[in-house]
DNA sequence: TACATTAATTTTTAATATCCAAAAAAAATG
DNA sequence: CATTTTTTTTGGATATTAAAAATTAATGTA
């Protein structure tokens, strides 16, 4: 969860015991999406305690920072990207949740598209990407942030577009769909999932054809960000879109 | 925001100027409902920095002390009531959103019934209710809390029957449709109202009618709380309930 | 005892979501 | 180049849900 060059001084003295002091912690819940399976950034900690164990990448909280932009300079380390859609899940604030430090962390979730990430950069700290269905036991209370954040995601998923934020800009609407099935851990029925996607005009149809996911092809669309942050603007009230 | 005697000790030092240290706070933001409108519980600081201005009741975290606890207590302290629905709204932690201190904030709401509550105990304090919409400016980004409160009181309010919070256990369907009505912001159609409600066999018809209200009067309804807990278990899924 | 007020039920209508199958386009195969 | 295979794409019938209107019921008050 600490980067070596994150942790504060105090780490450096005694590194098991640090309850008289209290500190505060970030931990990204890092998603992608490939070929129909969700995916999740975690890593191998290289230093003690917890060394070899699997974990979310986080970070402590520096004294002059935002905690939002805590997140976002751990996102930026790890993957070299700026700009990526992200959010406050949850606090966790048990009292015993680090064995080591009296710790609150702050879960922050975010959505990555797989193709645009730095992949030196990741390997070098020892990063890698997992199905979410098929995720390593993680240190702390890490594996019920990942629960939690999975199910924030299906409720998110139902009333706002997040789902574009896994694909590349131009995306067809299978795609699309396969997207969807994987946040909501079910099959969707492709007339249904294109009416209603298309229903509020929020996709705009491009020339081009995606021949790579068919031997037909698919049409490529993109989002229309124009219009989405007007209809919000306006009270716009969407149902799985 | 902090109550005389949680105070940390470094804080009677240097009263305006705590930047080197990371604190933890949270602060609750705690709604009523009386005669058609959402009421919020605040109070005036008496000590200084900020004394006398209004704002959210809170205090900081304690070292031993789970998060959700540090709500509890507060509330307990300030209403003399436990058991209260609550639940995490969201962080604070803009670097700079306390000129004294390097302080965030767990911004935790709550819905109260206003039968309950101690009275001695709130006046004691110097708090009071207020109504939503005509609140005094609040400290820090208080204001700000409170605006986020609403909004996820309104997102919440369609999934969740998390109006009964704020109802005698013993309630009407007028009642309760006035509560909505508070929440949404907006007239409901009593006809449809009490068909959707209804529909879920949540409420239990009781003999009894309440003749405050109104002339006729109308019958009292109680929450089955059984049964909602095994709809949710199953995964239920309710639209406005 | 008529009148006003609110509660409660029933019916009708409109809107929305769900369900289902067949045709068209392109590539692969022999 | 005819045939098969795969995948995209499209529409209409049906069920479900929400909105609106009209009606009846109970009670207090003028």
């Amino acid at each position: 969860m600490y980067e070596e060059n994150e942790k504060p001084a105090a780490v450096v003295k005694d590194l098991y015991q640090q309850k008289d002091k209290m500190y505060v912690a970030t931990d990204c819940i890092i998603f992608g999406f490939d070929s129909g399976n969700l995916k999740l950034l975690i890593f191998k900690r290289r230093v003690a305690p917890l060394q070899g164990e699997w974990s979310l990448i986080g970070s402590f909280l520096k004294l002059e920072e935002d905690v939002s932009a805590a997140a976002k300079r751990v996102l930026e380390e790890i993957t070299g990207l700026k700009d990526v859609y992200m959010e406050e899940l949850k606090v966790y604030g048990a009292a015993d949740r680090d064995p080591g430090y009296r710790c609150i962390s702050v879960g922050q979730y975010a959505l990555i598209r797989l193709n645009d990430y730095d992949r030196e950069l990741v390997k070098e700290h020892g990063a890698e990407w997992h199905d979410v269905d098929k995720l390593p036991t993680l240190v702390l209370d890490h594996d019920l942030m990942v629960q939690d954040a999975l199910e924030k995601l299906k409720q998110k998923a139902r009333f706002k577009p997040i789902g574009i934020e896994l694909l590349p800009e131009k995306f067809t609407i299978p795609q699309l769909q396969s997207v969807y099935e994987a946040i909501f851990q079910k099959e969707l029925d492709a007339r249904n999932f294109r009416k209603k996607v298309l229903s509020h005009d929020l996709l705009v149809k491009l020339e081009e054809k995606d021949k790579l996911g068919s031997k037909r092809g698919a049409f490529l669309y993109k989002f229309d960000h124009r219009r989405y942050d007007q209809l919000t603007r306006n009270g716009y009230d969407f149902g799985i879109w």
